[in-house]
This record gives C-alpha cells, structure tokens and sequence, in this order.
DNA sequence: GCTGTTACAGTTTTT
DNA sequence: CTGTAACAGC
C-alpha cells in the first residue's frame, strides 16, 4: 500500500513538501502524528534523507514512543539510526556522547525535580540562607526560569538586594551541581545548547547530519528549547537543515511552565517560511461539538487563525447542566454516565475532566458509592515511589558516589545508626574540604566515622560483587545487599512496596532487551566493548565523534543508562486498575487524548477561567484555549456542568457560571433545565425538590441548605438570597455570596467576577435578578 | 529515631 | 477540607 494513500490535499501537501523549512498548523484531531510519522517514512522511501539525517522532538516519552511504533509499522527499515525522543532524552544522549567537551563525568546522574527541590534546601541551610527571605521553591523556580532563557548566573541582572543574592545562589547551586556529577532537567537542555554553541566542529557536525528536524507540539517549546533547534537546524549557517514544526497555536496551554507560542511566529519568521499548511479537517469530533470548540476559540485575539471542520455531520447537541452543588454535579454526572453506558459506551470511552485535581474528590466519591470503576491520571509515577527512589539511589552511588542527594536519601535507610549529629559533622567536612558527602567520610573520626564508613564499604562491595553482572542480576543484588527487601519485609504493609521493589528487577530486564544492551557489548563492559564491537569513532578536529548509528550502549553503560531512563521517563502511574473504568483527569492531562464522551465539569468563574489567570497577562485567553482542548477532546457526546454551591478548602464557594458559557453558540447547545428549581420570594421560600435533596443528602451539605435558609428567612422582605445570580447596570453579572445587615440595612456581598468582590446597600443598589 | 501534634497553604505538568 | 512540613516529646 502507498504511504500517500488516504491523505487529504493538506495532509498530502504537508507530508510531501520540499526540503524547506515548514509550518503546519495541526488542528485537534487533524491528524498531526500521521502526518508527522508519514512525512518521515516519505522522505526516507524517495531516498532523500538516510534514517541518520532524521531527528523528530517531542514533548513526552509517551509521543516519542508513539511515533516510533507507528513508524515501524509503516517502513520496513531499522529506527535505529533515527534521533527521536524528546528533548531531555536527546540532550541526554548528546551530553553522554560527548561529556568531555561537555565538561561532565561520563556517569553524571540527572536530578528530577524533587532531588532537585532538597539540593537547594540543603545547600541554602548549608550557607546559612534566611528560608524565610530566600524559600527554596522560589530560589529553584529562579534557577529553573534563567536556565529555561539560557541564561547563566553570570548572564543574570540583578536589580536589588534579593534578586543579587538569588544569583549568588544560583551560582553556588550550579558549582554545587558540578561537584557532585549531577545535572537538572533544565540543565540538560542549557548545556547540550552551550556545548553546540561553543563547539563549531561539533555543532557542523550534527547540522550535516540532521537535515531533517520534525518537531511535535511547537506552541510548547522554550526559548531555549527554540534556540537549541536553531543551532542544530543550521540556521542561516551554511550546512543548515530543514525544520518541520508542527503545532498548534489554540492549544498552548503550558506559558506558565515557560512555554512561548510567540516561537511559532518567530519560526515563521526567522526561518523565512514559505510553507506554511493548515490542517483543518476534523477526523475526530461531530458537528456541533467542532462548532461550539471554534465558536469559543475566535474570542481569542492574536490567533494564527484556524477553523475547524467535519464531514461527520452534526450529531448530538453540547448538554449543559447547572447543578445546585459539587455533590450534586457529581451524581448527575454517574445518572448521564450511566445512560451513556446503557447506550454501549464503554466506561473507558467516558471521561471527566476538571479544571483543578481538588475537584476529582467528589466525583471519586460518587463513583466509588455507585460502584462504578474508574482511574484517576496523575497519581504517582512507578520511579517516584518512595521505595523505588531508595533502590534507585542505592544504584546511584554504585554509578556515581558524589550524589549527595542518593546519598542523604540512604545512607540511613534502612537505619543502620547514622543520626542527625553525624550527618551535620559529616556535611560540614564536605564543605570545608570543597567535595562530596561520600568524599568527606575519610575526613570523619570517632564513632560517626566508623558507622559512616561502614556504609561506604556497603556501597564499594556492592559495586564491586556486582561489576560483572548482567542489569537485572545487580539490581537483584542491589535490593538483597541495601537490606530494603527485609526492611519492608518487617512492616505491616510492606507487601506492596515489596512488589514494586520487585518489579524493579523486570523493569530492568525489559529496559535492557529494549535499548539492545548485552546484544551489542556485554552488560559489563560498556562504552570501550561497545565501541571496538562496530560503533566507530570519528576524529574530527580533535573531537571525538560517535558513528551515527552508534547504539545508546555505545555511549554509557547499562547502569547509567537505566538510571536515566528513571529520571527521564517516570514510569507509569500506577497499574491500571480495572481494564474497562472512567477515566478522571485534569484538562491539561486530557490534551492528546480523545473519548466518546465528556464530561467538563466545574466550569464556574474563578475555577474555569481560574482566578489566579486573571492576574496574569493573557491569562483568560490561556484558559479558553485550555477550554478549547477540553471540548475537542469529545467525538460524539459532550457535557459541561456547573454548580450554584461549591466546597473549596473547607469554605462553601458561589460563583457565577463561567463566562465562557456566553462564547458558544447557542443553537449548539442544549441547557438541561435544573431537575430542582428553587424559588424564593421576598424571603418565604417555597420548599423544593432542590433543598429536599440537599437535606438529605448529607451533613454538611444539610448544614449549608440550613444556613442559607436561615440567613434569607432573617431577611425577610428584602427579596435576596445567597447564590442567586444578579445583574448590576456597571458592574455587569454576578452571584450574591453573603447577605447582612438584617432589614435595617441590608448588604449584600456581591462576586462579579472579572469586576471584583463588591458589598452593596441592597435597599439603593439597581440589582435585577438573572434567569440561568 | 520515631510518632503525634500543630501550623499552613492551597492551578495547571513534563522532563 | 486535606496533605505536607516542621517541631516537640517519648
């Protein structure tokens, strides 16, 4: 079968483009990935680029791997020669090919962002750092920001007292880093960008090699991220290759981890593209659900532009329901669930998406009285057990002994007597001698030093009995030698940590078979067997140079390698759990993905749009793109739903419906009237279905009816009530949070939304009431 | 060194 | 309301 085959004009356009470098602008549900996947095999099959001049980037492991399986299937050749993966594991594998020039041990160890968080803790209490006037999250956040803009501590102004000493701090953190061996993720990216920068042989080098650099998701890149593609891509230099950006500028909702859309823009401009595409066509969702997504997204200023469309035709209305509280939202959610499952829509077809992870509780809750299975995404990842990270730090100083956040993690667990007073002696060695903690144990005398040095030799035996060992045999080893396994063993519910523990070893047999380790070189012998078993190196200039087809065997050894893939690739959160259950998860972690039916729930100003964006520039327009890739995650049923009540941190909240609400087409929709309706009049409720329900539902809800049934019953004659939806001539809408004053002056606190909090005499106030 | 108490903060997330 | 982090006490 042709690869061209069953392309439309614009898939067929993109795919089949000159080498030049290009702009697709992917749509959701356009078909991005085959497009991405085809244009590779194309470009290969008319033989106008070798495997080795392809480098596709992605975002997540979860792309990469995506796009590799999806790439064998089309192209009978080895993927091997292919760089594709995402940045970190790029830059990963670029720094271990050339750590020398890169200034790093060829074991350097890569820090996730927890290791990271208690390096600055602890080298802040070290200098004796105010935590106060200096909190580690904001030094590491600082840290994190300048390495994202490529800069450097010496590259950093610094405008007052704080921020001097923020890059006094960075820099320190820096050295401290270098000590130890250790790298950051941000880190990977600024020295695989500085060693190309600096290093013109090399840079040449890997431009004549990649004449074709795919990027996935480019709305997502960095500055550096951009930067770093523009070194590699040649640009405007001589041996340059071609760029293949695909993105999708409606879809940038990550600016608050760094991300600029603005790239696309410079893309466009600074590489002069000529070629730009649009992918419009739709193979995902139905008509009215691909109407109300375009409908809302065109509020947006400073669009590329993009319209989506379908040949599927209208189908089902958008289902709007407004709930009288969290609880009820929920339960209206498992009696739609439940139809939809009626109909034969599988459970694992039916997602519920929040805005925030504090919202899931009560859906869980619901789901889990009516016994209807589901998994929640984002729980912890299989490497960030705690377990699992203390095996892996056992692993890490076997590799790299410097680490001292492997070390500290450790060097008393399973307790073996190494308390508070000996670390502290122990730390201070470290520093006063200008090396590591595991350096420093020598340096240590009396009874700490015994017990620290007995650690010591546990890690150099450990090392040593296992240096011929195949992967999985030492981490057997590993496991028996740490005495985790019986630590565990003791606890009361150490069973499943044990699991993990054990799962570790077949992780490691799998990773081995995977990355072709023990088929190239022998597990033990690593980059020199590697090398004289065919990888060859090519000296240019003095530099040494790895074969394109080099194996990643070729370049570090099994243990570091598999320590890598544990920093960069975090495993799977948890086993799921049933094979057929909802699916629960947050919008951001829902982009990618596609369901029959979905549920976006919560859709209340100051949750969706969240407050927090009102105060960030461009923050609304943020949260609608968030909204958008909400709705075109739907193919054939969507719900939205909002609640007049809501508990949030342990306080009722009343906020409006979502403004967003006001930006989708009308005819689309199909507003579920309330099964309750309330009506109050002048104070003297009429009891309805709606308060019946809250009062037997539970205590604290029932608690809650009752208050608001006090507070308007005290004001009797004035005609409001708490929740209600109000309109005000300057003030435009909003929904009455609290009522005082009684019937002398009575006030009303009012919440707007985007105009603000606002108390009102209730007795001059021109207030109307809204219908919702 | 471990356990219980209190204080406090509290979008979104991948690598 | 809930999870985490820091500290006091056994």
């Amino acid at each position: 079968m042709n690869l061209l085959d069953n392309l439309n004009p614009e898939q067929l356009a993109a795919v089949t483009l000159p080498s030049q470098s290009a702009l697709i602008l992917a749509g959701a549900g356009s078909g991005k990935t085959r497009v991405l996947t085809t244009r590779i095999a194309w470009l290969i099959q008319t033989s106008q680029v070798s495997p080795a001049g392809i480098m596709a980037v992605t975002f997540t492991n979860k792309a990469a791997k995506e796009m590799l399986s999806r790439l064998s299937a089309m192209l009978p050749i080895n993927t091997r020669g292919m760089w594709i993966g995402t940045f970190h594991g790029l830059c990963n594998r670029l720094l271990r090919t050339h750590h020398r020039d890169a200034a790093l041990p060829q074991s350097f160890q890569i820090l996730d962002s927890q290791d990271q968080l208690s390096m600055i803790k602890r080298m802040l209490k070290a200098l004796n750092v105010d935590d106060e006037k200096y909190p580690a999250k904001d030094l590491m956040y600082f840290i994190n920001n300048a390495k994202d803009n490529g800069r450097r501590a010496a590259d950093c102004e610094a405008y007052d007292h704080v921020q001097k000493r923020m890059v006094e701090l960075y820099d320190a953190y820096d050295q401290q880093c270098q000590r130890e061996g250790v790298v950051d993720f941000a880190e990977l990216l600024l020295r695989a960008y500085e060693l190309l920068q600096r290093n013109h042989p090399l840079r040449q080098h890997y431009q004549m090699r990649f004449r074709h650099i795919l990027v996935d998701e480019f709305q997502d890149t960095n500055d550096l991220q951009y930067n770093l593609l523009k070194l590699l891509a040649g640009h405007h230099e001589p041996a340059g290759g071609a760029i293949f950006a695909v993105g999708d500028d409606d879809q940038s909702i990550y600016a608050f981890r760094g991300a600029n859309v603005g790239n696309m823009q410079a893309f466009e401009r600074e590489f002069e593209v000529k070629n730009l595409i649009k992918l419009e066509q739709n193979y995902r969702s139905h008509g009215h659900i691909l109407d109300t997504a375009n409908f809302l997204i065109a509020n947006n200023k400073q669009r590329l532009g993009k319209n989506l469309r379908t040949d599927a035709g209208q189908g089902e209305p958008v289902r709007i329901y407004e709930a009288s509280s969290d609880l009820e939202e929920a339960q209206w959610i498992i009696d739609e669930a439940k139809s939809l499952m009626g109909e034969g829509v599988p459970r694992s077809e039916i997602a519920i998406l929040y805005r925030s992870n504090a919202q899931s509780r009560v859906i869980e809750h619901a789901l889990f009285a009516a016994g209807i299975p589901y998994t929640v995404y984002g729980g912890l990842r299989y490497f960030q057990r705690a377990e699992v990270k203390h095996a892996i730090a056992y692993l890490q100083l076997m590799d790299n002994p410097h680490n001292d956040s492997a070390f500290l993690r450790v060097v008393n667990f399973p307790t073996r007597g190494i308390g508070a007073r000996s670390i502290e002696q122990l730390q201070m060695a470290a520093d006063s001698y200008g090396v590591s903690l595991y350096a420093a144990v020598p340096h240590m005398t009396g009874k700490a030093g015994t017990v620290l040095s007995n650690f010591v030799k546990l890690i150099e035996s450990a090392r040593f009995e296992t240096q011929q060992l195949p992967l999985p045999e030492m981490v057997k080893v590993v496991l028996e030698r740490s005495t985790l396994l019986d630590h565990y063993g003791k606890e009361k519910e150490g069973a499943e940590r044990i699991e993990n523990l054990e799962q570790m070893v077949s992780a490691a047999t799998h990773f081995v078979q995977e990355e072709g380790f023990g088929v190239t070189a022998p597990a033990h012998l690593g980059p020199q067997a590697a090398a004289s078993s065919g990888a060859a190196i090519v000296n240019l200039d003095g530099i040494e140079l790895l074969d394109a087809d080099a194996p990643l065997a070729a370049v570090m050894s099994p243990l570091s390698a598999f320590l890598s893939h544990a920093s960069l690739e975090a495993g799977d959160a948890q086993a799921q759990a049933g094979q057929d259950a909802m699916q629960l998860m947050t919008v951001h972690s829902a982009k990618g993905l596609e369901f029959d039916a979905v549920f976006i729930t919560g859709l209340e100003e100051g949750l969706f749009p969240h407050e927090s964006s009102s105060r960030e520039l461009d923050g609304v327009d943020e949260e609608r793109r968030l909204m958008y890739v909400a709705i075109t995650r739907a193919r054939k049923r969507l719900y939205m739903s909002f609640t007049q009540q809501r508990m949030l941190h342990g306080q009722t909240r009343f906020n409006m419906k979502s403004r967003f609400f006001d930006e989708l087409p009308e005819e689309s929709l199909k507003w579920l009237s309330p099964r309750v309706q309330t009506k109050w009049f002048g104070g003297r409720n009429s009891t309805t279905a709606w308060d019946d329900a809250n009062f037997r539902e539970n205590g604290s809800d029932n608690q809650i009816a009752r208050q608001i049934t006090q507070k308007s019953s005290s004001d009797k004659g004035i005609g409001w009530r708490i929740g209600e939806q109000v309109a005000h001539a300057r003030f435009g809408e909003g929904v009455i949070v609290n009522i005082e004053g009684g019937a002398g002056s009575p006030r009303a606190l009012i919440n707007f939304g985007g105009a603000g909090m606002k108390m009102l005499d209730l007795s001059v106030a021109k207030l109307e009431k809204v219908a919702r």
